[in-house]
DNA sequence: TATTGTTATACTCTATAACTATA
DNA sequence: TATAGTTATAGAGTATAACAATA
C-alpha cells in the first residue's frame, strides 16, 4: 500500500463531510434495522423504546420522553402503538394518580429477545468493519460530537441502571 | 491524568455501543438541523435534496431517488412541498417524454446559501469537539460503517460532479 | 400553580400498489 | 415489455395547543 502523496495533515476535514457521513451511516443502520425488524411487526424506532423499557426500573410516560429525547406526545403515540400490538402495560401509578407507569408484558420480553436476535447480525456486521480499537475510538468520537450538540449533557444511553434523577 | 486500570484492549465494544451512539449523535444533529432550518421553512431532509440539487449537472426524479436512497413516491412528495414553496422547477426532459428534470430555482439557491449559513454553527460545534486528526478518523470509520452495511457501494455523497451511471 | 397525561390536529417522511404515458 | 412518473392510500414519527385531573 503506498503512502497518499497529501500529508492527511493537510487535508482539513470540513462540517459537511462529518454530516453526510453520519446521515449516511445511520441512515443505512436504520433501514437495514427497520427492514429486519418488519417481520415481527416492530420497527426500529420502537425496538429502542422497547429497549429501553427492559432496562433499569418501572419508568413514567414522562421519565420515558425524556430519556429518549422526544415530546410527551410522541412518546404517547409510540406507547399506544406498543400497547395494541401487546407488547407494553401502562398502570396507574402507586402513589401519584397523574401518573403512568409503563412496562413490557411478557409478550414484549419475547418479542424484544427475537429483537435482539434478528438485529444481532447487523451489529456484527458493523463491528466486523473496524478494528476492536477503531471501535472503541468510533464509539468514543461519536459520544464526544453528540455531547457537543447537547449541552444538557444527557449521557449517551448506557443500558440498564443510573442513579436516576429525583422521584 | 491517570492511567485507567483496565487496559483499554480487553474491554470490547458491543455492536449495540456503536448503535447506540450512531443513533444518539445523529438525532442530535438532526434535531438541532431541524431547529435551526425552521424558521426558513425548510427541514434538514429537504435541505439534504436542495443541497444535492445544487451540486452537479440537472437531475431527473429518478436519479434523484436513487442518489437519495429513497423510493420514486418519497421523492415527489418531497419535491411537491419544495415546489409549492417555489425552491425546486421540475421541467420536462428534452429528449425523453416520461422523464421531469430538476432544478433549483433562484429563490431555491438564495434559500439554500441561507441554510449552509445558518447550518454552519452546528457543524462547526462538532468539528470543535474532535482534534483534526479525530475528524479525519471518526469521517473514515463512519465511511466504513455505511460501506459495510450497503453492499451495493454507492460512494458516501461527494458534494458536486462525479462521473454518472449512464444516461 | 405546576405537573402528568390526553385529545385534537397537522405536517413530514415513508412506502406499496395501481395507474398513465412513453420508450 | 420496461421505464418514469403520478395517484391514492396508509402508517409511523413528530410536535403544538388546549384541556382535565391531580399534586
Amino acid at each position: 500500500m503506498r503512502k497518499r502523496t497529501i500529508p492527511p495533515a493537510i487535508r482539513m476535514t470540513s462540517g459537511s463531510e462529518l454530516a453526510i457521513a453520519l446521515r449516511v451511516t445511520y441512515l443505512a443502520f436504520h433501514r437495514r434495522s427497520d427492514a429486519a425488524f418488519a417481520p415481527l411487526g416492530v420497527t426500529a424506532d420502537q425496538f429502542v423504546f422497547l429497549a429501553t423499557l427492559s432496562s433499569g426500573r418501572t419508568l413514567t410516560q414522562r421519565e420515558l420522553a425524556r430519556r429518549m429525547l422526544s415530546d410527551p406526545s410522541t412518546v404517547r403515540a409510540i406507547l399506544v402503538l406498543l400497547d395494541r400490538r401487546g407488547l407494553v402495560e401502562r398502570d396507574a401509578h402507586p402513589t401519584d394518580a397523574r401518573k403512568r407507569t409503563v412496562a413490557l408484558t411478557a409478550e414484549g420480553r419475547r418479542t424484544l429477545r427475537r429483537l435482539w436476535e434478528v438485529g444481532e447480525p447487523i451489529r456484527a456486521q458493523m463491528l466486523q468493519a473496524l478494528q476492536p480499537d477503531e471501535a472503541r475510538e468510533i464509539v468514543a468520537l461519536l459520544t464526544r460530537v453528540a455531547q457537543s450538540l447537547t449541552p444538557q449533557a444527557i449521557p449517551v444511553g448506557g443500558p440498564p441502571i443510573s442513579p436516576e434523577d429525583e422521584e
